[in-house]
DNA sequence: CGTGATACGTCAATATGGTTGACGTAAAAA
DNA sequence: TTTTTACGTCAACCATATTGACGTATCACG
């Protein structure tokens, strides 16, 4: 009996703290949110992978490799074989850079612009969608929430990065 | 000049549709948020698919790996070597179900529930911090905001097996 | 001018986390 | 008894990433 009552007290303790609900919905979210953008790109035969590169290139255009690398945390080359097949295709063009002509500035063509657009019109129709039924204010809040899972030394630069746009 | 006119006009359109924003924060967002899990599970040589079999095992004792496949979404293949792993360590046990002995039932043992709630806790502490700063209710529209990026299919079943918890 | 650092590319080997297909076993259900 | 189910496993393969080593073009500086 004692026992028992040591062990309940145990798991409400653990179960009061531990926030299981989020953290399986960020999971379950997550999964199907980048669900969206990984089933209408497999039918052009690309991955999540290129979509991360098209993404950050169509917003940034006339990015850096270095500067890619950065931000999506990878390697060179984690990136080579994707921005290759992405350039080879035709979805991604490569420039020297105007001062210095090591750097080679990425930017999409317009299909890679239309192909990047197509799918972030997808994505924030999910979105868009699951702030529909929330109060007003809601989209501060979440995305207020989003940066704070950020690491605290990333999230000046990520935010920064966010509003800036292009 | 009317080519630079139509092409802002669109440049507008655009932008103000597309959820940019929302769209990168919850990339960077998770990306550090299951980098905290990461992070932890690398220095015992696990990786983000231990991680997730030790997490759902845990949540729910008793599961079965037809089940764990459901949920996870990959095939049994998928999940073979790691959850053998898993076993192997000493991390999850293995009992034949009680009516239907070919099931096998899953659950962690003592260790692997201690190595699953310190992940938890940490996971937790991130999001904690994220929720702090901001305006009472923020938990709930979070949670119903996650929730709604879930497939619409796949929403009732998510929802009820969180809920159960276990 | 030469020297070193920088931006990038590439080759090779390796790891992780998956996939499909084929085949097998044990146990349940008909 | 036969069929179906729950699970395992072998093999082959793919995508995405890593580290290390090496090469090349270009810039910046003494």
């Amino acid at each position: 009996m004692v026992d028992v009552k040591k062990r309940t007290a145990d798991l409400q303790g653990s179960d009061a703290q531990i926030a299981f609900d989020l953290i399986e919905r960020i999971f379950f979210g997550y999964r199907d949110f980048v669900g969206v953008a990984d089933d209408a790109l497999s039918q052009t035969g690309y991955g999540r992978a290129h979509h991360r590169v098209l993404h950050f290139v169509d917003r940034h255009p006339g990015l850096t490799v270095g500067e890619l690398l950065t931000i999506l945390k990878v390697t060179k080359q984690g990136v080579s074989r994707v921005l290759r097949t992405l350039v080879d295709d035709g979805m991604i063009e490569i420039q020297p850079g105007p001062y210095d002509r090591r750097e080679k500035r990425l930017s999409t063509t317009p299909m890679g612009h239309d192909l990047a657009r197509f799918v972030a019109r997808l994505q924030t129709a999910r979105i868009e969608s699951a702030l529909e039924s929330l109060p007003p204010g809601s989209r501060q809040v979440v995305a207020d929430f989003l940066a704070g899972l950020v690491d605290d030394e990333e999230r000046p630069a990520v935010l920064k990065r966010i509003a800036g746009g292009c």
